[in-house]
DNA sequence: AGGCGTTTTGCCAATCAATA
DNA sequence: TATTGATTGGCAAAACGCCT
């Protein structure tokens, strides 16, 4: 079970990411992970990652240790290849990666390496019972509350925040929110950034071993117990059936493993595009899930309720695009047929639909 | 617009902790 | 104890906002 009794610690926020301006969103710190990563499509040194930021002068501290995942072993200390580098390696940026980076943020946990402090293995605390005890608690899910001055009344009215000050990393925070865009992660339907964030916390539970087991139900009491879901903007009905399916997916293609097992079917020549491809439940529609090439053609869970998408289908799909176009399309059709003011919802609805 | 007080931002020095 | 490296906070310049 997570302590959440433990001090928080500003770490190296409160020194400054340089995020650029203009909503550019998180597209620094998706640059600065392809960087790091290069041509990598495995686990790497933490000392290669670190070389290859600084020597493009970029902060090191703020991507290696709050929003990537770290181990260490006989050999040194490394940093996974998982879910979110995934997403920046393989696709552009977008704001379902600003969304995804944003809940990695908030999940907080980054493992640890040598010479690591025992509270940097959770390092913004702070924002994850922010996000939970003060946006989902306390304030419901208003979005509009949040400012630097709810999030640094929070931290000060909160004995657990140990520092000397709290403007500066509110501050920071707030930011962090705009730009991660925290007011679409509160949501009740199902994006990609959402379904990807299941895999991102699947991967990380499983490698610290809060999920002992890789099978569905380990796995989904190890989301429960790091609530997953009030992370990820609350739970309903129809997030809990995708969960559960999306679970199954993950075990299949065999969960932390998916990476090396695709680098296997491409070199070993079992798949001959080494691009990621799709994988669309029929029963959720809005969002494909994307997968690591070559996978998953072996599984014999494979069947009718999912439509596979090849790696251009993958791109196409594109809920904002699609929203977009179907709205375009329903206001040319609102000219053509001339629109009253008097019009009922349904009356709408039913001339959207036609 | 221009002046003036306030807040934010980003640089970096002081401090702190780990290791040799 | 010295050295190295990371964290935290101080500070000043820049940006902001509120008046005339």
């Amino acid at each position: 079970m997570p302590d959440y009794s433990e001090d928080w610690h500003p770490g190296s926020f409160t020194k400054n990411f340089g995020w650029g301006k203009d909503g550019r969103g998180l597209a620094e710190l998706h640059h600065a992970i392809r960087v790091g990563f290069g041509e990598a499509k495995g686990d790497i040194r933490r000392s290669d990652f670190r070389q290859r930021l600084e020597a493009q002068d970029i902060n090191f501290y703020i991507p290696a240790n709050f929003f990537l995942f770290n181990y260490s072993n006989e050999a040194g200390d490394w940093i996974c290849f998982d879910e979110l580098v995934f997403q920046a390696v393989f696709f552009g940026h977008s704001e379902h990666f600003d969304r995804l980076a944003l809940f990695a943020f908030n999940l907080s946990l980054v493992g640890s390496w040598q010479g690591a402090r025992h509270f940097q293995r959770r390092p913004a605390l702070w924002s994850n019972r922010y996000i939970v005890e003060r946006l989902a608690q306390a304030h419901r899910w208003d979005v509009s509350k949040v400012n630097a001055d709810d999030i640094q009344a929070f931290l000060d009215g909160d004995g657990r925040y140990k520092a000397k000050t709290s403007r500066k990393l509110s501050t920071n925070l707030n930011f962090l929110y705009q730009i991660g865009g925290l007011d679409s992660v509160v949501a009740d339907t199902i994006e990609r950034w959402w379904m990807n964030a299941s895999f991102l916390a699947a991967d990380r539970l499983c490698r610290l071993q809060y999920a002992r087991r890789l099978n569905v139900s380990a796995i989904g009491e190890a989301l429960d117990e790091f609530e997953f879901s009030l992370l990820s903007g609350g739970k309903n009905v129809e997030k809990s059936y995708a969960l559960k399916r999306l679970l199954e997916m993950y075990v299949s293609v065999g969960g932390p493993a998916r990476f090396e097992r695709s680098v296997e079917a491409i070199n070993s020549g079992r798949t001959n595009d080494p691009r990621p491809y799709g994988l669309v439940d029929k029963k959720l529609p809005r969002a494909p899930k994307s997968l690591p090439a070559g996978v998953v053609n072996t599984m014999d869970w494979l069947d009718a309720s999912y439509e596979v998408l090849n790696h251009d289908e993958l791109k196409a799909f594109d809920v904002d695009m699609f929203v977009r176009e179907a709205s375009v399309r329903a206001l040319s059709k609102i000219r053509e047929r001339g629109i009253k003011p008097t019009m009922s919802s349904s009356d709408l609805m039913a001339l959207m639909r036609g």
